[in-house]
DNA sequence: TAAAATTAGAGACTAAAGTTCCTAAAAAAT
DNA sequence: ATTTTTTAGGAACTTTAGTCTCTAATTTTA
């Protein structure tokens, strides 16, 4: 009772106790560090008491909000996601299927090129290496903005009769994100650059779009 | 000196040396332990003294071979499906490309579906859940068999003038593999069954890559 | 067949994820 | 303003991957 080791009588309490953050501040503060953590050292060697302290938290206070160190990271890059989802404000109409897929992969190719996300590629190869198939399926590959935007520019394309969907299979709204995913793991290569991105919607996703495309008459190009 | 812990003098020799394994005898069990193990437990739960206790072994015999627990598994499936890939023996060559991706999806049915095999998707999606997207690309979805038979396959059909591969882009070699993987993972369907590879065969892939068979002349029905 | 080189097996050790319990701030309720 | 509820923060603890070292069995070499 007499000597508590808090109350260091006297002791500037600007060093001792800086009041505690809580809620949503404390949360964006957490996220906040555990982005600038990952924007500098790779997932693997990222530890929860290293993300603790540079929050000036506690690692109780983490898995109190997060059930994994995967489950943060990727809340922590969601939020610069969604961010720049936000962004994007209004889903591109362009008029042609084929507009509307350029201009969402002008928008991913600003995205990892802006300067905050040169690294994102990086990130999700090496960084990321160590999450796992299951995390990334749920919370990225599928029911993400990106299919989900392809899936919107179809039922357009579909409004406008640019396109034939009876025999167009729900999966094929999952190949950019398939591919893409492909791309960003399975390459060698430091950075998915403008070229490769545009590599991968004219020669990979347009050709396997095309044959539904209506254009006049039955058969394209 | 006096007394050694492991000169328990008298006691039959049957429970205290019995004739230590090595190579690739050892090794072979080794993996027969892990895939036993995986059969019954999901990843997660597999430790690694687990499967060095259930071959009868030490830990650091394991390390000594395998970098680690995700590798070691891996290890333990392939030996399965090279095991099949084998039994598999010739390359299908039908004819005809559907014909010839219609028998390699055969082929996975009877794999997924024989006694021994059944649980492999769930081994894929529960038990493997912990396997880093890393270690699956380098594994498993690129060079891997599929990919390659596949590849061969538009080879050959490209020997026989069946099909065109002036436009048609590597990365369309590895969709089979991406399209199952995403059918294995993100599904929370317990089998994949034959009617649901039979529907990614015949609704996703074929109409994929039905445009570039040179039906006759330049356009297809 | 004895000596030398390998390699299995036992077990201690490290590091980091994830858990638990407790105390003390901060906020809400009275 | 005081009590109650909530939640932050500190720290010890558990578990398991992965490392390291030592001893003894097996194989190779001479």
């Amino acid at each position: 009772m007499a000597n508590n080791p808090h109350n260091q009588q006297g002791v500037s309490k600007a060093s001792t106790t800086q009041h505690r953050r809580r809620g949503k501040k404390l949360e964006a503060d957490i996220l906040d560090s555990t982005l600038n953590l990952i924007k500098q050292t790779k997932y693997e060697a990222i530890t929860m008491d290293m993300i603790a302290k540079h929050a000036h938290t506690n690692k109780s206070v983490l898995y109190r909000r997060w059930n994994s160190k995967a489950d943060i990271v990727l809340a922590a890059l969601r939020t610069q996601t969604t961010d720049l989802a936000a962004k994007m404000k209004q889903i591109p109409n362009t008029g042609s299927l084929e507009g509307d897929l350029r201009e969402l992969f002008d928008w991913i190719s600003t995205l990892l090129t802006s300067m905050h996300y040169t690294n994102i590629i990086g990130l999700m190869r090496e960084r990321l290496g160590g999450i796992s198939m299951r995390d990334y399926f749920d919370k990225f590959a599928r029911n993400n903005f990106l299919s989900q935007m392809v899936r919107t520019f179809f039922e357009h394309a579909s409004e406008r009769g640019e396109v034939d969907l009876t025999h167009f299979d729900e999966a094929l709204y999952d190949l950019p994100a398939l591919v893409l995913m492909d791309a960003f793991y399975a390459t060698d290569d430091t950075t998915i650059d403008r070229s490769r991105l545009d590599h991968i919607l004219s020669d990979v996703l347009m050709p396997v779009y095309r044959p539904f495309l209506t254009t006049g008459n039955g058969d394209a190009k």
